[in-house]
Order: C-alpha cells, then structure tokens, then sequence
DNA sequence: CCAGATTAGGTGACATGTCATGTAAGTGAG
DNA sequence: CTCACTTACATGACATGTCACCTAATCTGG
C-alpha cells in the first residue's frame, strides 16, 4: 500500500502544478512590471502590514517562511538599493529591526495593483465562487497543520490551538 | 475598491503561506533525507512516470513549470551527477532526450516513501476528509486558469477544453 | 560577578537560478 | 536551392539561496 490514498496523490499533484506554475508566472510579471523578485515581495508585503512597518529580522523569516541566512542576505542587498533599512534593536541589541523606508513603500504601492490584478486572473477568476470558501477552509487547516509538524518556528503572534501549559 | 474580495485576499494569504513554508520544509526534508534538492526531485519524479522514463527537454521542462534555461543548467549538474543522461534526438537533432539513469531511478525510490510521508503528515493529516474533493476541484480549475492565462506553454498532452479548429 | 549555554544575526564559499545571447537544425517562400 | 525565419537548447555573466560556521548579547546557576 502507497502512503498516500489515490485522491491523496491526484491533489496532491494538481497542488505541485499550480504552485509551480504559479511562482513561475508571479515572479515573472513582479519583474517585468515593476523590477521586483518575487522575495522582494514578500519582504516589503510583510513589512508593510506590520505595526510601524518593521519588524524584527527573526519574526520576518518566520512570517514569510524563510531560512535567517537566506533572509539576512537579501536584506543587505535590499538595503544597498533602498528599499528597507536596518538598525539594532533598542531593547535587546542582539536583534536587529528591519524597517520598510519611503522607497521600499512606494516600490511596493506601485507593483501590487498589477500583482493583485495578475493574481485574481490566475487564481481566481476559473474557480467556481462555490469553492472558495471550502478552499479558503482547506489552506488553513493545512497551515495549522504544517506550522504544528513543521520546523520552522510559529510566525509571530501565531496561537495554537491547546492554550500553553 | 481593491482588485480583490475580502474572501479572496484571506484565501490568498492562506496560499501564500502554505506555499511558501511547504516549499521549505520539502526541500529540507529532501536535501536531509535522500541529498536530493527539491528541483533534483521535481525533475526526477516527472521523467520517472514519463513513456521510456524519457523526456524532450522542453517538454520536461513545461512539465514542471520551469524556464528552459534553469532547467538546462541543471540537467547538466545531474548529469555529473549521474542522475540523467542527455542524448540528441534521432527524430529532431535540434532536440535533447533527457533520460533517467539507473541511478536516479534508484535514487528517487529511496527519496519517495519518506517524502509522500512527509506530504501526508504536513498537508493531509490535519485537512478535514469531507474537504478532500473540493480541494482537489479548486485546485484543478486554478490549474486550468493558469494554463489558458500564463506565459509558459502548456505541459506536454494538455488538453484544452474547447476542441481546436 | 563569572562560566557555559542559548539566542539573534551575519558571513564566506559554493550551489542554484535568471537574463541576454549564441549556435545549429528544421521550414518555407520564391 | 537558398536566404530569412523559427524552434530547440546551451552558455556566460551575474543575482540569489544554502550550509556551515562566526560573533556578540543575554540568560542561568553558582
């Protein structure tokens, strides 16, 4: 017996083609329209809706799902073209915040407009508005599963389930 | 007014960050269990269940969702890896075989078990059963949205809903 | 206050991915 | 047949990501 259930596998496939395709076709279009990767993104979109738009550089990698290393690159280059700033912490000077600049905002405001537009065709406008919610129910218990049994820590601010002991 | 409904902007985020973790703890896992990267496993597991295990390498590479480019440097790496072998067509000479070794076939029998066990544990196991079906459904009319919308040409095979004239 | 453990990040070497461009085989109009 | 065009890949330069390891600040129990 396979480890996986024959309905398991087929979705489990329709999901690794669309996440395929579908990182290929954002990253794509992020670049072309608006000289952004698609990690630049991520990075500025997760400021963005932080308090203050920054955040420290740990609680960044866990919320966008990164390594700290791979993380901590970027952002130095991402500073060196303006789009973020760094600077220590003032209550624990091993951490470092990581603060959205007036350039990095403006970058973003243009690119997602056309982002979103790009992820509404893709995504959204073949799905049957009858799925949507089911959809929107299935992600999440998949996230609650995947933060639960994963190795990354929780993204901040995340609550489980069974209150802490 | 935004591009997107509240509902769908939630259901976005939730994609998105599945997606992004799922996609870290796979490659880890991957990398730690069988020292294979994501890509190498992508690229294996769609030549493994291929006619002959063999593939044009455009058309493995609309398989997976990838440029071409990418995915000509890294057949070259599996190929010094002894992964794959490249061999010109004999219809086409402009055309390239990738096949799968007998070492990459071995190689993806000793990674599969331990990542559909993985898939299993971090994307089924918490996902309510009467979920399944629509998950699988959205998933294949986003699948289909992207195919008819997006840049890269459809995967080899792909049948497309109205008959072509 | 001090030694060792822990936590937050940064860094260097090297693997991987992207973009622009190159080469060669097939195609087809005249 | 041949010149222009298209199709299928490969490649080189450079951007990005990974892994192992480093430093410094903080915490903990004497």
């Amino acid at each position: 017996m396979s480890v996986l259930s024959p309905e398991q596998e087929a979705t489990w496939f329709a999901y690794m083609r669309v996440a395929l395709r579908l990182d290929f076709e954002l990253g794509r279009d992020l670049q072309a329209q608006a000289g952004l990767s698609h990690s630049d993104f991520h990075v500025l979109n997760a400021l963005s809706d932080s308090p203050g738009q920054q955040l420290a550089v740990g609680d960044l990698a866990s919320r966008i799902g990164w390594e700290r290393s791979r993380l901590s690159h970027h952002l130095r280059r991402m500073e060196g073209r303006g789009l973020v700033t760094r600077q220590t912490s003032e209550v624990d000077a091993r951490s470092t915040d990581v603060v959205l600049s007036a350039e990095g905002k403006r970058a973003l405001q243009q690119a997602a407009p056309g982002h979103a537009e790009l992820v509404k065709r893709l995504f959204f406008d073949g799905l049957d508005p009858a799925l949507l919610q089911p959809l929107h129910d299935s992600l999440e218990q998949i996230h609650e599963q995947i933060i639960a049994n994963g190795t990354l820590p929780p993204p901040p601010g995340h609550q489980t389930t069974w209150a802490d002991t």
